[in-house]
DNA sequence: CATGAATGAGCCTTCATTCAT
DNA sequence: AATGAATGAAGGCTCATTCAT
């Protein structure tokens, strides 16, 4: 399936070894931080020297290259089906906000992770290395779906591009809300948005 | 009043030391980002030895601490007397949102340096530091707004918490937006956020 | 005097840190060797910490930079009063050749230390760091002084370029020679080279 | 004959890897320098991964030393012919100098590496490895061909050990000079240097 | 009130070597 | 005969903090 995952020169071995790096990676930013997150401490958490991962990563950078890709891959993955599987944009924007609050809740360390990395990892200059990818591509999907709502009449007059912000900042919200109080009751809270957004964007008669 | 902020002991050379280098761990924080915002960089920008910064404030930590009172201070300053021109909760609604973006504006680097410390700094034991108490007194306003307004008829029928939190996570989104879009046009951002939240919490006949 | 020595921002507390750093990091590469001339060996010769030198010289390179100006400097100093007593050509070159040889025998440490400079500190694409410069300064000088001894007659016909360089050789040899046998008697080696390239510098009658 | 190179238990193709390996190596250390020549490096040049290295050689150590066997090989293997072709002693000299600058030309990396390794190879206590054995043989060659000289009135009086010494350092003062400049005339130097030591080893009359 | 000097812990990375396959 | 995987020591450097002045 995801013929990028296992490339060309990699054994099955190999693979599963930079899995559970990466797994540990995650783990490590989620419970600990950005700057905790460091080649010994996600290392300690692999039971394994920090040099097998300079072996099979080469860089800090690259491994936590690599959890973005995964935490990204995994996020698509898991929302396709239910995005799919609507038709009105309504239903589908129904659809994305369940669908990511649920990813949330099983995926909890992978979204943590994604975001210490978000807004912490620079490159060498100073800027930040994540946010314009990430940005362009969450909230561009989200604001085209509104927008062809709009076209088809389905929804009201507002900025798209605001109101693509607006679900995505709730939608992350949920993921520090969670960091607070780990017992969250994500039903009601997905149930919640889900009716907040309909009410926001619903065609006014 | 703010008897924090200058306890019987500080003369008033000392206060301005350290309110100069408050605003310089401010900028340095915003402009860098947490990792890079050593005591040597807050001191280069404030054009003075790492050691003044520790005889004013002994730890790093207290720094941070002391950014996050003054930002918190700022803002509440800057919004109380909007909030208090308004009477209706759908009013005082309106202007908490027009007053936060607005103050997003001219407060960029505060509100940026309050998040990377918000997001990053932890105590020894590795817990987050600063969420809860911000988590408790902002979210909890703004609950406490929309609960009042449920109450007195004027909103309708939501979970006041996850509203609440969409709110201020909707205003939070402006700044990383504008992390990204320097020239991001705040007027139209706020316009668009007020009447989203507008539809979203009025009572639906 | 030299005003370099004491630029204006230094106190003379720090320079004499900085001088006892730059002596310990020759010693140890006069020692051990480039590779083994580590910030923590150097450190280590001068029983202090390798914070330190990082304090005082911001990076290895900054220290060896300074070990070749400070040996440059040195060998200068101590061969521009021999060369200036000698009015003709051929006096310069035996004072050339006897002053080198004997700065040698009192200051080895600091010509070994330079030579593994010279032949080991590599810029980050891999080119030699000092390898012009050194040529440049002290190939030239003596081949200026053999051109000018060609134009007024009192040397033979060659190629000053190459002679110039059989000279620097051959003195560089003597440390060498040093290297593998300290007790050398350095004064007949000074008499024999000059008198080898008083014979192959002479004009044939 | 070359006992050492082809012992008993080596097969073809285990030579010839060695030989492959020793001539990656070689390159390695002309081009990176000493530092920079590690076994990683060594490999990928040879396209072989790292343990084929120390499956044939055990040890990095080892290859060095083979290295510099080799070279010793090559260099003696090529100038003994044009140093047998000549029966005066100063014809000797001159086929000596000029066969080293030959060799110079053709096997510069060869010679390049041989310098490294020279420079810098050391044993744990720190001392040198190879200076002694070296120096040994090398300048004592021309030493006893100088000596010879003086011996049968062919050459005048100098000190043969010194005279050696210059010899050999002018013709390695080629090779850094090589490396400065890679268009050297070489014919030219061979000549110059011929002519110098012509007339400082000459019998005056 | 301010500073320069010094430190030790920790960071990421490189590297020669070992080992199972 | 060859390899990939793993390791531990060491390297240069950053940083918050301590201390004497």
């Amino acid at each position: 399936m995801r013929s990028e995952s296992v490339p060309a020169g990699r054994t099955f071995l190999e693979e599963a070894r930079r899995a559970q790096i990466i797994g540990c990676a995650i783990d490590t930013l989620a419970a600990e931080g950005y700057s905790r997150a460091t080649m010994a401490r996600i290392a300690e958490r692999a039971r394994v020297s920090k040099s097998v991962i300079v072996y099979h990563f080469a860089t800090k950078e690259r491994v936590f290259e690599q959890v973005v890709a995964e935490v990204f891959q995994s996020a698509t993955d898991a929302l396709r089906p239910h995005l799919d599987a609507e038709t009105t944009p309504a239903d589908k924007l129904r659809a994305y906000i369940a669908g990511r609050v649920q990813f949330l809740s099983t995926h909890q360390a992978h979204m943590l992770a994604l975001f210490e990395i978000w807004m912490n990892l620079r490159s060498d200059d100073g800027a930040l290395r994540m946010s314009e990818a990430d940005a362009e591509s969450t909230v561009d999907a989200i604001e085209q779906l509104l927008a062809a709502g709009q076209a088809s009449g389905d929804f009201g007059d507002f900025s798209a591009r605001v109101m693509a912000m607006a679900v995505r900042q709730a939608i992350d919200g949920v993921l520090l809300q969670l960091r607070v109080d780990p017992h969250l009751d994500l039903d009601e809270y997905a149930r919640e948005l889900v009716a907040l957004f309909d009410r926001a964007t619903r065609r006014t008669s």
